[in-house]
DNA sequence: TGCTAAGATGACCACGCGTCATGTAAAATG
DNA sequence: CATTTTACATGACGCGTGGTCATCTTAGCA
């Protein structure tokens, strides 16, 4: 494992990706602290009810530093949101090309969908826990992206012949109303079941399919 | 039209239901000022950006006064929702009286519904517009009641043997997931058609459920 | 014409937001 | 190693908001 002589002048340690300077680690770790400060003070008191007072506090640090790493709460908050999902992508994108047919494509990605729930069950927590009758969500660039992602096979596989020609963006909807709602009930419920509840889903759109109308 | 003689001391003019005390009328109008800037300014700023203060500088009345009708901006907006749901859980109670097959309730009950969100567009703006990347919704007991009355119908319909043997809090779940996704995305295109969205969603709904495991 | 009480008002205080001048220590320079 | 530069942590500060409350206004009533 020989170092690679730095040239550079003023970029130091990008490549070994080991040493860090102290600067870079404590960034790293103050980083690290707010948001995960952040994901345990959403989850307590609610998006609403939280402020960056609250989530700064919890840290340690001055109040005044928060504002060296994000915005705004809200920025924590997206923040969390596009790690979740960016968790989330490259599994729904295995499973795309790992499939051979839409339906198991849909089974496979209802289903990752479902265990990574059951699993970031804190991530959970903290997208759905709210203040009083509050429900928040955040669409991200990433959120959004995904979702795009997951239309855009959909769309493939009807140009494909995969899926018969229907409304590419509605049936890209539906599975997802249906995968959010579901995975909320599932998540409810004592010993949550992802195997059940992702059969259920893909069987409900798989057979749903056939059934619905061509588009004009 | 005689006026019915008042005998009762304190109350006046309940029957009539005209001649209300200035009193009265100023609080009714007060109250409904506040509801209208509300949504004005929900619709404008977002949930999250308004301020009370923003809402009672609309109507000119002072800060104060806010106070005099709801506990928090939380609650005006819990009072849009429910006024909302309220309009709306009357038209789908209907549809469910008139409709002799689940399969004509649901059908019924979904372009009810996708109706609805094109008629009132101004709630729905309000319950959609964010700001940035933030979405919120409220699960008032209004809102949570109307989910539970339709859960509540298609279990009946499960029981009568109309509805096959599955799980009906997923199957509840699933219908509402559909209709807020497909509603969202309604919405969004230019000349919203109702007829279209309902047949998609009752489709894919009626089609799908053959499909779908009994309940163990 | 007075009396009572509902309720409108805005001053007020506590607190959160976001900024910024200042202090400190790590990195760069020689 | 000494010195300079730079990154960034800090917390005080100004401002606006939240929610309360003593005070004032006036509708309702005798």
């Amino acid at each position: 494992m020989a170092e690679i002589i730095e040239k550079e002048p003023s970029t130091v340690a990008q490549r070994g990706s080991k040493p860090l300077g102290k600067r870079e680690r404590t960034k790293a770790n103050n980083r690290e602290s707010i948001l995960s400060a952040a994901r345990e003070v959403f989850a307590e008191l609610g998006y609403g009810a939280t402020t960056v007072r609250d989530i700064i506090r919890t840290t340690g640090l001055a109040s005044g530093t928060f504002y060296n790493y994000f915005k705004s709460k809200e920025e924590v908050f997206e923040a969390l949101m596009d790690h979740s999902m960016a968790q989330l992508r490259p599994r729904l994108r295995a499973e795309r090309v790992r499939s051979r047919t839409f339906e198991e494509y849909l089974s496979n990605v209802l289903r990752v969908y479902f265990e990574y729930l059951i699993e970031d069950f804190a991530t959970h927590r903290v997208m759905r826990r709210n203040t009083g009758a509050l429900r928040v969500r955040m669409d991200t660039p990433e959120v959004i992206a995904g979702f795009e992602e997951i239309r855009t096979y959909i769309e493939e596989d009807i140009v494909a012949g995969k899926i018969r020609n229907v409304d590419g963006e509605y049936l890209t909807a539906a599975a997802i109303g249906v995968a959010q709602e579901i995975g909320d009930k599932m998540m409810l419920r004592t010993n949550p079941d992802a195997t059940k509840a992702a059969a259920f889903a893909t069987n409900l759109i798989l057979n749903g399919i056939p059934g619905l109308a061509l588009k004009d």
